[in-house]
DNA sequence: TGTTATAATGAATATTTATTCAGTATCTTT
DNA sequence: AAAGATACTGAATAAATATTCATTATAACA
């Protein structure tokens, strides 16, 4: 018996991503993944049932890898400064590595294809940063009136429009130009 | 003879917009926007050529009149911070009063309608915000030694996150909490 | 190495969506 | 107030796209 590709379903994902930062969700077409895949049309739909599910299943994807990455090398040991620079470090490297993927989410969000259920679980994702600088504020780490969720906002925020930026090559990052952003976001915290 | 309804084409691009924040780019046709705008699907046709040329001129209209928001009430008779201040109200302002067109011109960037002529005309947009933060550096009023390209996406990320968050119902926007996060990305500016 | 189950193909079909058009309604002008 | 011109309608048609399916190819196992 013949078995499934499972590289298959990534290179499908792959394709579509691909696809939607060329041309957006609203551009897609089965025919257009397939041959961005390199495999029949058909082919899709025995990994996917409906276009629908393919859509889907590759935000659930999205969203639990995306997750995970923005929290890579954090610990608790970590100073306060240091565990908001690496996470703020990761999520900027995030947006830039995985660019498509950001379009495809951002996209996706407001598209026929999403659920209350999914905007939850997207807010709920973004817990743990929001956690970790309400304990900056409580042990006086930051200085600012300012709260937490609104200091969370202006990193999250300047980050994204940083990668636009950069992707688009309208202001393009370095070593030094990234230290300078962290800087400027650090001040912001007052501290 | 009969005349146009002039009107008629705000009502079909409003129709367009309500769609897009509900369904996206990817989730707009011909049909619908029909039925929102409570015109026959033919109508649509004696006012714009094809679907395409709906979308593309909604884009333009879109792109002018929010240039023209975020200059509003600003003028060079004030002092660097008021002016810095204005127009960043002004940009918080237009991303909420019109988070609508914001959705749209964001998907549109990323759809298969854009042109790369229009991307640069989008870049062009930003050149009045950027050579007043320019200015600003020069006559000392900002202390930091970050670029003026870098000061504005952060100002930029922050607002349009701001918006964001206070449309979805996330962090909802009141006079203290505006006056609160200005007050934070003035900081930034280190002045 | 032959058998078998299923993956892969892509042309055919079904469905959805854009566009047209013949008929009707309405505004403007004289 | 009648005529002319064109806006408006929505069902019919065309075009694009999703999905199916008969056929072929291939991997796994006996």
């Amino acid at each position: 018996m013949r078995t499934k590709d499972l590289n298959k379903k990534d290179r499908i994902f792959k394709a579509a991503l691909v696809l939607t930062k060329k041309v957006g969700i609203a551009g897609i077409t089965m025919s257009k993944i397939a041959k961005e895949a390199q495999i029949a049309t058909g082919t899709l739909y025995i990994y996917f049932k409906t276009k629908e599910e393919l859509i889907h299943q590759l935000y659930v994807k999205l969203e639990t890898e995306s997750a995970h990455r923005f929290l890579q090398n954090y610990d608790d040991s970590l100073s306060f400064k240091k565990g908001i620079k690496t996470i703020w470090l990761n999520y900027l490297k995030h947006r830039i590595e995985y660019f498509e993927e950001s379009i495809f989410l951002e996209q996706y969000y407001h598209s026929p294809y999403i659920t209350q259920q999914q905007k939850e679980m997207a807010e709920d994702m973004k817990q743990p940063v929001y956690r970790l600088l309400e304990t900056g504020k409580k042990n006086n780490e930051i200085k600012t009136q300012a709260d937490s969720q609104l200091l969370f906002l202006a990193m999250l925020g300047f980050i994204r429009e940083l990668a636009y930026e950069h992707i688009e090559g309208n202001y393009e990052l370095n070593e030094d130009r990234i230290e300078a952003a962290f800087q400027l976001n650090w001040r912001m915290l007052g501290s």
